[in-house]
This record gives C-alpha cells, sequence and structure tokens, in this order.
DNA sequence: GTCTATAAAGAGATAGAC
DNA sequence: GTCTATCTCTTTATAGAC
C-alpha cells in the first residue's frame, strides 16, 4: 500500500487557528446547536467578545470548519492517487487514503460529517457543493477501478460509490484512538470486505 | 427472501402518540436541539404550554422516540429471524430487516442514530444500554452464520458487525423515498455487496 | 386536555475602552 | 488582540384558569 504523506497541516498554534481544532473538538462533542459561544472561549482562554475579532459568527466558524475538512480529504485523495499508477489498486488506495485522513483529523472530519446540516444559505451552499465535489472524485475512482476491470459491472458505479461511502463514513460516528484498530488496521479490514466480501472462499 | 412484516405500528392519532411522530420529524429535520417546543407545538396544532400535559420535557420525548425507535428494530430483527429457520439466509434476512425497518420509520430512527447523543444522564443511558442489546444481537447473528459456514472466519464476529452495521447505518443520512431506490431494492444491492464483495467474479 | 400569561435563564452578538 | 459591560432575543418550562 503506498503511504501516501498523511495530511497533517501546520501545528496551528496562532489563535485564529486553534479556534478552528477547537471547535470542531467542541462540535463534535457536544453537537453545534448545543455549543455556546462561552465554552468555545473558555477553550481558548480568551473572553467571549474576543472570539469576534477572529469569526464573524459561530455559524461562520463552523462553515470553516467543513471548508477545512474538504479541503484536506480532497488532497489527500488526490495525493494517494496521483501516487499510484496501477488503476486497479485504486480502491484499497480510496479507502486507505479516506480512512487514514478522516481518523487523523477526526473531530474536524466529524463536525463536518455530522454538523454541517446546521449551516444555512450561503454557508451550507458552499459546503455542500464542496462536498458534492468529493464525492463526484470518489465516483471517477470507481468507475477507472471498473473500466480497467478491478471492480465488478454487473453494479453501477453510483451504486457501488454508495456503498464505499456507507462503509467508511459511519466509521466517524464511534471509532476511538483508544480503541483496539488502528486506522490503518480498520482500512485494511474495510478493504477486504469491500472488495471480498463475507462469504468464505 | 422471506417478506417478514414490517413493522409498522398503530396509525398514532392520539396527540400523544402523534407527539412522536410529529417529534421525530423535526428532529430529523433540524436536529433535536435546535428544534423549539414552539416549532412543535405547532405541527400538533396546540398550544406550546399543552406539550407538557403529554410529555414532562422536551429530553423526555427524545428519550421516548428513541426507545420506541430500538424497540421496533430489535421486534423486526428477532421476528425475521425466527421466521427464517435456514441460518446459511441469515445475513440476507438481517440486512433486509434492518433495512426495511430502517426507512419504514425513517424519522424515528434517524433521530434514534444521530441525536441520542443529546441525552444526558439516565435519559442517555437507557437508549445506550437498548442500543448495545440491538447491536449485541446482531453479532450473535454474524457468528451463527459463521458457525454454520455461511461467512467467513478468518474476520471476527466483531469486525464482520462492525462492517455491516457501518455499511446499513450510514444510509439514513442519505436515502429518500424520492429516490432511486426502493428499500428492498437497496438492501439487495447492499446484500450482494456485503456477502460477495467488489471484485469482478 | 388545552388555554393565557409569565417567569427565569441562557443564548449570540456588539460597543467601546485599553 | 483582548477586555468589561450590556443589549436584545429566544429558550424551556410553570402557574393557574377554563
Amino acid at each position: 500500500m503506498g503511504r501516501s504523506a498523511t495530511v497533517a497541516e501546520e501545528p496551528l498554534d496562532g489563535t485564529s487557528s486553534r479556534l478552528l481544532t477547537e471547535g470542531a473538538s467542541l462540535f463534535r462533542e457536544r453537537g453545534f446547536n448545543a455549543t455556546t459561544t462561552r465554552e468555545i472561549s473558555a477553550r481558548l482562554g480568551i473572553n467571549k467578545a474576543s472570539l469576534y475579532y477572529h469569526v464573524p459568527s459561530k455559524e461562520a466558524l463552523l462553515h470553516d470548519i467543513c471548508v477545512e475538512s474538504l479541503r484536506r480529504t480532497k488532497l489527500a485523495l488526490t495525493d494517494a492517487l496521483a501516487a499510484q499508477p496501477d488503476k486497479s489498486q485504486w480502491i484499497t488506495t480510496l479507502i486507505h487514503a479516506h480512512t487514514r485522513s478522516m481518523l487523523t483529523d477526526l473531530e474536524m472530519h466529524a463536525t463536518m460529517l455530522f454538523e454541517m446540516r446546521c449551516l444555512t444559505g450561503d454557508y451550507y451552499a458552499a459546503v455542500k457543493a464542496s462536498r458534492d465535489e468529493y464525492e463526484a472524485l470518489v465516483l471517477k475512482t470507481v468507475a477507472a477501478a471498473q473500466e480497467v476491470g478491478a471492480l465488478r459491472t454487473d453494479l453501477t458505479a453510483k451504486q457501488l460509490t454508495m456503498c464505499v461511502l456507507n462503509l467508511l463514513n459511519w466509521t466517524l460516528s464511534w471509532w476511538s484512538p483508544d480503541g483496539d484498530l488502528t486506522p490503518d488496521q480498520l482500512a485494511d479490514v474495510l478493504a477486504n470486505m469491500y472488495l471480498n466480501g463475507g462469504l468464505p472462499r
């Protein structure tokens, strides 16, 4: 398996940057609507009013987290595919890249998946469009694997994409770094089951 | 495939009963914390204060919805398994029963899956325990299928359970009755992929 | 079983000093 | 870039009449 560089970015030490990671942590833990601006500012060790120097509203913060989550997810996938010229390996590459990225920046990605629906208007539209782009990228990858004979063709690319996203995304609802599966071990199981299925050989 | 009776219950016409379904509808649409008691009472066509004759708090309502969701889900699975003596068919039976139940009472089950974490204290503990019971039932079913040689044994029952729940549960985040897959068509695709995998024959 | 009226608390956000 | 102080709005829930 190509160990493409995990997209773990700059340390995020400035207050504005910490706002993204601490906000994501709270939004994941308590939910966007249940998280108060008081809690966020307490985490950062600043006054509640000081938040509004860095971000115009709580909703804008959620938007920024979702945008960053999707930027990293897309980058992780495109980098991994670019490093893997053998398209017959693309599904395995996809499953590992997606899983590793999701579990590396767990709070940010879980916030995107589970809280993006709290966004409204243009904030929602922008995130939805970015997420649709990512899912189109997955669909393209699946179709490419079908074309080189690495995936069955009696199901549509859309159905195969639906199955792989189902299999991958629910993981964020229960996975914990304290559990018994590392991201790569988990990705191995998921890729194995997705490709080979559960029937005995 | 055994068409076990879908667990669609009494019409729920009393105000107390409508509270469960209308509450679930709103909690799914807007999220528990973003839904106000005003919106709930408006849906029922009664005064905001009248809610508290039927239920002691908004949180108690969420609890009741989750409990009912899990009661129906368990019943759907145990009924379906009881009607299928051939254990080699139990995984297909499980996937169909789970999918059909989830998509029949979509709003109630989606509320349980995505909003139960908003519960606190004893309310949370009770729902968590019930959900753990259901997942233990799925694990037992998977293990039984392994024992009769209907599922591979180079992965653990726990891993196989994790995969099937991943595959099934995320569906509630995107499925709509207006889409192009009926519950049974979707279950066919999911069962096919779970058992056979994505590799070409 | 539903209503009017209201209490009591907590929310997001802003003004303006430093 | 952070603070104190505060505004304004909305929230869940209750009291008590009918």
